[in-house]
DNA sequence: TTTCATGTAATAATATTTGTTACATGAAAC
DNA sequence: GTTTCATGTAACAAATATTATTACATGAAA
């Protein structure tokens, strides 16, 4: 299947700001991410309700973040994108199956508490470490940045 | 997304296989599910090799429990269809950006840590458990079986 | 008022999963 | 031995999900 790889995409731009430590065009960030500016804009919508990012229009605007990468973990980018993050897919209804019921319960359970110990982990890590963990010596100047 | 749905859908016809008492064909258990009598050929296969079920060609032939319900785990049945379970999509790679490498290493951990926990749940409960879990009084007999 | 950038709807392209058809293979029944 | 029934697969079609693209309205600076 096809994963939804926002969570994915979204932290790599956010990098991108960061190191940038200016506004970005969701043209330059679609660049980053090998993507379409629609898909940015439409990416980065979750994040800018949940304050993460904002963003201007008009002439010179574009996207900076919102508050300090320290101040920003995995999890709240996860939660802003409301992505299933994880998720077993149910068999197509057998209204009024007790079997099928408890199959269902069951796995939702266990579903319940995976997802539940992943976002615990992303709390654990906010963009500042993540960032911390780049060797940033090795970036190209941002004159030179295409997809790196 | 549509989401991987074949471990619900195992489990699901192995429970009406134990209710039956019986050996059953892909037809039979296609019903129960809601599907095609292939899709559950292909489904299955994973289980045989596994040896949670056992299948036998030819007149009469069909599908049967290859051990005991008690010694069938559901994480035993979702390794046997080596499905992803869990998985972060992924952003299109961008080759050498250290950026998406430190972004994606953070995230997989996590995953992989998730993916640990689900499975380690799942070895917790067997088949037999979850049979238990079923009011069996409330299950028509088979004759009248259909997609219940 | 021109230019630039976001916001969003509508639509197309792509990928993944599921469903279907077709037929080869194997085993029992006759 | 031939007919019947069921699995085993390959090949292909359909359904669904995600991503990409196009088009245009809106807002703000030059």
């Amino acid at each position: 299947m096809k994963r939804d790889s926002r969570l994915s995409v979204a932290l790599h731009v956010l990098l991108h700001m960061a190191q940038r430590q200016a506004s970005m065009t969701s043209e330059e960030m679609a660049a980053c991410a090998g993507t379409n500016p629609v898909v940015i804009r439409r990416t980065f919508a979750g994040l800018r309700e949940a304050g993460i990012v904002a963003s201007t229009k008009g002439h010179g605007g574009g996207w900076s973040l919102g508050r300090p990468l320290s101040q920003i973990s995995l999890a709240d980018v996860q939660d802003a994108l409301d992505e299933p993050v994880i998720a077993l897919g149910r068999a197509e209804d057998s209204p009024g199956c007790l079997i099928e019921q408890a199959v269902n319960a069951a796995l939702d359970e266990a579903v319940v508490e995976a997802r539940a110990l992943l976002t615990k982990r992303l709390a654990t890590v906010s963009l500042a470490e993540l960032f911390g963990r780049v060797d940033t010596t090795k970036i190209p100047l941002p004159k030179d940045h295409h997809h790196v």
